[in-house]
DNA sequence: GATGAATGAGTATTCATTCAT
DNA sequence: GATGAATGAATACTCATTCAT
């Protein structure tokens, strides 16, 4: 059945161009500010066309929520199957950060965005359950890689110092190009800041 | 005249009224997802009533914007002003983001707000100046309190570091609401993050 | 009664204050351009005031249909009590055209305003017959002077002739204000084109 | 491809629809007495189908405008290009407004519209100066016409008289249409009223 | 498969008018 | 008398979605 193949295929490769003209703008503009026509123009297909591929705009952008979870739950368990002593993984975590915000902003929005009150809003029960699942999965990889870094149970408390800096450091940055205030931290005194972090931890002899 | 002041008074209550349900509605739907007639009907007013009281929606929405940082500011100068050691201040520093956020979570939405890409899109350029102006006040105000607290010069890197955690964190709550996650971390473990912040940021010996 | 008859000056002196300002804004932005609120600011009083002296906007604009039409009448009525020559009775026709037009623009348009279909499409019936009433008296003095001039029961038609003539010049004249063009034709062109007139109207030899 | 040019008729004819509505509707009330959903009703279509046609009200608007103006041109060119004496040549211009008048009054109304002082208030710069571009190439050809018509260059000065004459006598007939006086000039009346205006412009002996 | 055409429900904002004071 | 406050109805225009072809 090669013809059915080449169509799924097909159909993938056009829900992939929308996609990637709905992310671009979601992350723009919002959800809201996101119309259909904008869509459509960016992918070059007609309207019409896009409610072929998807069942409509909500289905569009829960797709692109999924997409990003899953890449953040690829690269987690690839960090997680690497034997490493405690202060060199827990480096390898913070890098981990630093690499997908740098080459994939998208989905490191994804996060702060799926952190925001309103952001499921738009979305049906069955939906929002499904997020909550996989995102919940998500940092319980984070949590139980912390708990043997710092040799404890406390695993989920550092994750949670970990992420929440982490995040908030992204946030900050957003913050600080919207306000046009000069950008800070740079590279190197997120490093300092991870000495710091690290110090905080582990104590001082790591 | 009693009758003028009088009217003066009424009017600021009946802003104040607006402002309210707008605040609740714009934090939950962001700017886009609420509408005129949303605001009108929370806080039990015609729609056109509103238009009396300002002059769009727009402008609704920067009140709430100033409202929310002049908040703030109140808070950061009161605690600078206060003299105590540095491991003391750091902590008093702490103790008032989590009362903000407990007391005021509006406010501390606000922050997270700001930071988001698309959050000032419907900004007029002027409006957009002054919040930056009143936003880069704030953050120096913490950065100089920082360096005094640490003894050196690296008070930006750490302001930057406390508040990206503090913001994180709050945002990792939000998550977990949406997310109907159990919410972590509770009161007591935040003392415990904060602890470890405090050894990274001061050395063991405070 | 003066206490009475002050109020009642008053009175109608605020009218004259109302209708003054109307009276501008509809001549410049029409019936449905103008708004309460326009007229309220120009006459520095508030919008409320007004419906304390006209029931509606209809009733200001009524108004100054009424007032235009009386101040018609008056003069037609000077002019046809002169004694004259038919010739220079028909001069002093054209001249009285020519001063409303240059001395009071405002009553002049309403001529031309009373043309268009749309005239009176805001007016009640019972106002829509007054105004016909009255329209038709002054067109018929006109018409009565005009028989009399030529010396024969034409007079309805060199009315008609006489009448169209200047009301289309004072649309020319208002078609290339709009349009920018050079305005014509001046005053000098105007007496010949009466000269034109007189001589198809009442022949060479007068 | 027959589809696409059936679709492109089908386009057109639509379009006329919704012209054909709106002509009216604003010949009867105005620019700003005509709404969208006036016009939605008419052409039995909704208020968002005008939209995809037009991009605005105003668009709408000057179609209609353009529309007319053409019209004009096409009929004044083709007199132009005709040989004959100036008496007929005269006659046949008077003719020419008459059956305008008669076939399509809309097209005459446009004429009294454009002097109307707030007739273009709502049309952006750029429209407002090509209808006046092109209203003025339709007055010169009548004025170089007369030109030759009285063998002088006086031709200005009748163009002015004629036109004004047929403009005021359209909206001294809309007038009484308006005031449900007896509608005069009659044919025949209009007849006299054209041998009084030639007898004037070219002398007796024509 | 893809799209031009069509639309019901909504969107911020304005308007003439009313009413309590 | 005068006005600040309030509003129902309307206004031009937009949006996500459907459907015939």
């Amino acid at each position: 059945m090669g013809v059915q193949e080449r169509r799924e295929r097909e159909r993938e490769a056009r829900k992939s161009t929308i996609l990637d003209a709905a992310r671009e703008l979601f992350l723009e503009h919002g959800f809201n500010g996101t119309t259909t026509k904008q869509i459509a123009a960016k992918c070059e297909l007609s309207e019409a066309t896009l409610f072929f591929y998807f069942q409509s705009k909500n289905e569009i952008f829960t797709s692109l929520l999924f997409e990003g979870i899953d890449f953040w739950t690829q690269g987690l368990k690839k960090i997680d199957a690497i034997k490493m002593k405690p202060r060199a993984k827990l480096e390898e975590l913070w890098n981990f950060y630093d690499q997908i915000r740098e080459e994939h902003p998208e989905y490191y929005q994804l996060s702060a965005f799926l952190a925001r009150p309103m952001a499921l809003s738009n979305v049906s029960e069955e939906m929002k359950a499904e997020i909550i699942r996989r995102s919940g999965e998500n940092f319980q990889i984070q949590a139980d890689m912390l708990d043997e870094i710092v040799g404890n149970s406390e695993g989920r408390i550092v994750a949670d110092l970990l992420w929440s800096t982490y995040l908030g450091l992204t946030l900050l940055q957003g913050s600080r190009t919207n306000l046009k205030t000069p950008l800070h931290p740079t590279k190197k005194e997120l490093k300092t800041i991870f000495e710091m972090l690290a110090r905080g931890l582990l104590g001082d002899s790591n």
